[in-house]
DNA sequence: AAACCTCGCAACCGCAGTTTT
DNA sequence: TAAAACTGCGGTTGCGAGGTT
């Protein structure tokens, strides 16, 4: 099960690690990272893997810019959770808190700057609790370059008595929140989660809300229930040992099957077929 | 033209929660 | 029921591209 330090690979996906990945998370499904990770073949832990198909290989992620109606909904999100990035992802449908989570980072970065000049141009003696309208702005982050440079971060955390609004994120809604959940059954908390929110009033975020409820990314299309061969749940069985010696051979794939890829084709190719056949 | 800076993003890390054995 | 394994989350880092000096 360890595999050794020094064959583990780190740092950015191949093209050909990214097909051969897809390939097998289209048979097994995204679970079992682990499991994926070392029946692929990819050097790769599973961790890593987990990461990259969310992050970045998932059928059902939008690409490029966020419209600004996306913007607008992870500034009134973030106003009510905070940095539940993943939460916040919920809402969003192809969108992952990885991206929102930078999306944010550059946003309040941008936006600090812009206070930075505002104040350096108004008032060379603004003391640090006075720019109230930072107190949305943020990040959770301590500065951890650890110098005294202004960045987002030191900037920003500084301003609030006892606590940063943004550090856990909605002050006020948390503690709402946390008391409201006290007395509340967990279907109920369920419930209150798939709801959303209560206080939008804008009637688009509550349809995007309703849409990804319905839309949300469904997993790939792998039944666990179907690994019904005795081949396969051999192969889950067996120990170390067994496992290195039967270890499954990664598809071959070449390059011009990689250049032909789409992500957003999942179907399993005829070769890979082939594969699944032999069990 | 080169050095430096900023931005955007992918990926890693540590930890906590959940599931499996 | 406890330990181990796995999964997911939030924070952080590193790097490449593009812009600025």
């Amino acid at each position: 099960m360890v595999q050794s330090e020094e064959s583990i690979r780190k740092g950015p996906w191949t093209e050909q690690e990214d097909v051969q990945l897809v390939f097998y998370v289209n048979l097994f499904g995204d679970r079992r990272w682990d499991f994926i990770a070392k029946v692929s073949g990819l050097k790769r832990t599973g961790k890593s893997c987990r990461l990259r198909w969310v992050n970045y290989l998932h059928p059902g992620l939008k690409r490029g810019k966020m419209t600004p109606h996306e913007e607008r909904l992870v500034l009134e999100l973030h106003s009510k959770w905070g940095n539940r990035w993943s939460r916040i992802a919920r809402k969003l449908p192809g969108r992952t808190d990885n991206e929102i989570k930078n999306y944010w980072r550059t946003h309040m970065r941008k936006k600090a700057q812009d206070q930075r000049k505002k104040a350096s141009n108004n008032n060379n003696n603004l003391s640090p609790t006075s720019s109230s309208s930072l107190s949305n702005c943020s990040s959770s982050s301590s500065n951890s370059q650890g110098n005294n440079s202004p960045t987002v971060d030191s900037v920003l955390i500084t301003e609030t008595k006892d606590r940063s609004f943004y550090d856990t994120g909605g002050f006020e809604f948390d503690q709402i929140e946390a008391e409201k959940k006290k007395n509340m059954s967990n279907e109920e908390e369920t419930e209150e989660l798939e709801r959303g929110p209560k206080f939008y009033s804008m009637d688009e975020i509550w349809k995007d809300i309703e849409m990804s409820e319905d839309d949300a990314i469904k997993p790939v299309n792998y039944d666990y229930q179907k690994m019904d061969s005795p081949q396969m749940w051999d192969y889950l069985w067996m120990t170390e040992d067994e496992e290195s010696s039967k270890m499954f051979p990664p598809p071959i794939i070449t390059d011009h099957q990689i250049h032909n890829y789409s992500f957003y084709n999942h179907n399993i190719s005829q070769d890979s077929s082939n594969w699944v056949d032999r069990f």
